[in-house]
DNA sequence: ATTTACTTTGCAACCGGTTGCAAAAATACT
DNA sequence: AGTATTTTTGCAACCGGTTGCAAAGTAAAT
């Protein structure tokens, strides 16, 4: 079917080895015979045959992009900026969605049978270790939006979530909350668990505060909305640190389908800063998250990999910072 | 690095041959020579090079998944289920981001060499030419929400955007809104054509409408409300059939802001029934695309395909549905 | 015009597998 | 037991490229 190298040979005249030759670039080709190569394979309609190549180079030029989230909204920006930072690279990205299951060691295998240059775990529920099995087995990785560790095994490029968790406690207590809630994702997800021991930790420094924590089930609308609908069954909180953004507008629903104003009665702080934050008719107070500058660092660190496939593994890590909008009482109430 | 068959079958006493053929179904192994060989294979921890492999076999079981649509986060749910449903059939998506350039020749030259058994074009912006590049190039094609048409030239999985159009037409018209306004996509996306087409074409035949259009820039949030407020500049129309779900929500935003109010002031229907449409903050009446199995009906036509590359062209017209929620003023005023 | 140094080219082996074919082994039939 | 049939195995060529090496060709230096 496809024009081999050994057709445009044949047709140009020459040995395959010139053909070859003429798109390996850096190889020793006169300007005549790569002219006379050109016009054949143009001729003919030849493309080279990258997995036949990757065979003798040893590179294929794939990179496993593997993630869990396809539901949280922020996720379609971070595939938009990796494919786009990838392919302007001139590498491409073989897709894993893992949300069924969550064996490293099928997904390790996997994309060793296709041979990819490397991996880039985009997720922030899952745990350090499963970024790990793909070092194990020789594939360059890096976890994006991963935990962070002073004593990281894998290459991991996010934010620092336990910090992130302070930084919203500071602001509520600042903001004159007495009675605060944690209101996270799912309790096995490292974010939920970092951002929530950095609130805490926080929080328990200042006296005579009231605190209460919850998990919604997924980083979803529905379950933030489900998860508030319980608590403003009870007497709820003055205010919530909302462990995601997506979970933070379902809160937001359940609030005002109940007839309570935000902030007026609840105050809410989310995390991300994701484009629909900023709608109008949602608004939400949260915290940034630099998800540009991540994925592009990551990248960045993964082409490097490619060259340099035992380079020691490091942390990078980007600050946060709070974005005001109207969810929150203001200063000085 | 990587263990190869050679070594395997070094370590195993026997032929390359026979663990080839222990890794191949269907080929004619003893039991006794399999055992050995699975062996050997496991102390090595071997596994078979699916590149290698496919060099002989003509299958990489690599699948092209194309799209430019990467703001709208309809599109988080397809390629959700385009890759759950593609690695549940043991083919692996190699994605595509054409936001940039829209030239069919590069990403078939690119995923040609990287000899994808099938392409995937998801995208309702696309013109069928730009699928129909693959289906020339000998690469099997299934082109997801893209246009209908009655001499598909490649095969097509959607809906009658003709079709939704009239049926936006019909309700609107049905609740007695008589200034009348397309507020569409951007224009040369072949489903706003289609959809505007359609519309336009039922109202005419109603007497007593003023008919109004405009175009957002792009099917995004920002877009909608950008272009919504605009048109509060000058006297609006009673209802609005938007492109889409989340130019709709822009819209909405911007009528909220105006101090107007839907649907008392303004009447609005999308198109997509995203989960967000849902929300209750939302609440968007709109018309209802069947997502997942548009997608599910692609994946099998795709593997039909890679049986039967030839297959006559069909297209595989999904019907749509009105799910009334709270953005039309009701029947029978 | 030679000799020397450098560049360009083709040969042939290799990358990690698959597969048609014939020999060898196992099984079935007289 | 001997022969016919079927199954299993290994050989060797092939898939579409790359690359070390030596021969051939060019250019520079004497």
């Amino acid at each position: 079917m496809a024009i081999t190298l050994k057709e445009v040979a044949e047709r140009a005249g020459v040995s395959r080895s010139a053909v070859s030759r003429t798109f390996t670039d850096g190889a020793s080709v006169s300007e005549k015979m790569r002219r006379k190569v050109e016009k054949a394979a143009r001729d003919l309609g030849y493309s080279p045959n990258a997995l036949a190549s990757s065979l003798t180079t040893g590179r294929t030029k794939l990179i496993g992009l593997i993630s869990n989230n396809f539901h949280n909204p922020i996720f379609l920006q971070v595939f938009d900026l990796f494919t786009r930072g990838l392919q302007d690279r001139g590498l491409r990205p073989l897709l894993v969605n893992l949300s069924d299951e969550t064996d490293p060691e099928a997904s390790v295998r996997m994309l060793r049978q296709y041979s990819v240059d490397g991996a880039v775990v985009a997720s922030s529920t899952l745990s350090p270790e499963f970024a790990k099995a793909f070092r194990d087995a020789g594939v360059p990785v890096v976890h994006s939006f991963g935990r962070h560790s002073s004593t990281p095994q894998v290459h991991v490029v996010g934010i620092d979530n336990v910090e992130c968790g302070r930084m919203a406690a500071r602001t509520l207590v600042e903001r004159g909350y007495k009675r605060i809630g944690f209101l996270g994702g799912p309790q096995n997800a490292t974010s939920t668990q970092d951002r929530f021991s950095g609130f805490m930790s926080e929080l328990e420094k200042v006296r005579g505060l009231t605190l209460s924590h919850s998990f919604a089930e997924a980083y979803s609308f529905n379950a933030g909305r489900a998860e508030m609908m319980r608590l403003l069954g009870s007497k709820p909180a003055e205010a919530y640190f909302c462990g995601d953004d997506v979970l933070s507008i379902g809160v937001l629903s359940a609030i005002s389908e109940s007839g309570l104003s935000v902030p007026g009665d609840i105050g809410l702080i989310g995390l991300n800063d994701m484009e629909m934050a900023g709608w109008q008719n949602i608004d939400l107070t949260t915290i940034h998250q630099p998800i540009r500058q991540i994925v592009n660092s990551s990248i960045e660190l993964m082409v490097a990999m490619l060259d340099e496939p035992d380079r020691y593994p490091e942390a990078r890590i980007f600050p946060c910072s709070i974005v005001e909008r109207g969810t929150l009482r203001p200063l000085g109430f």
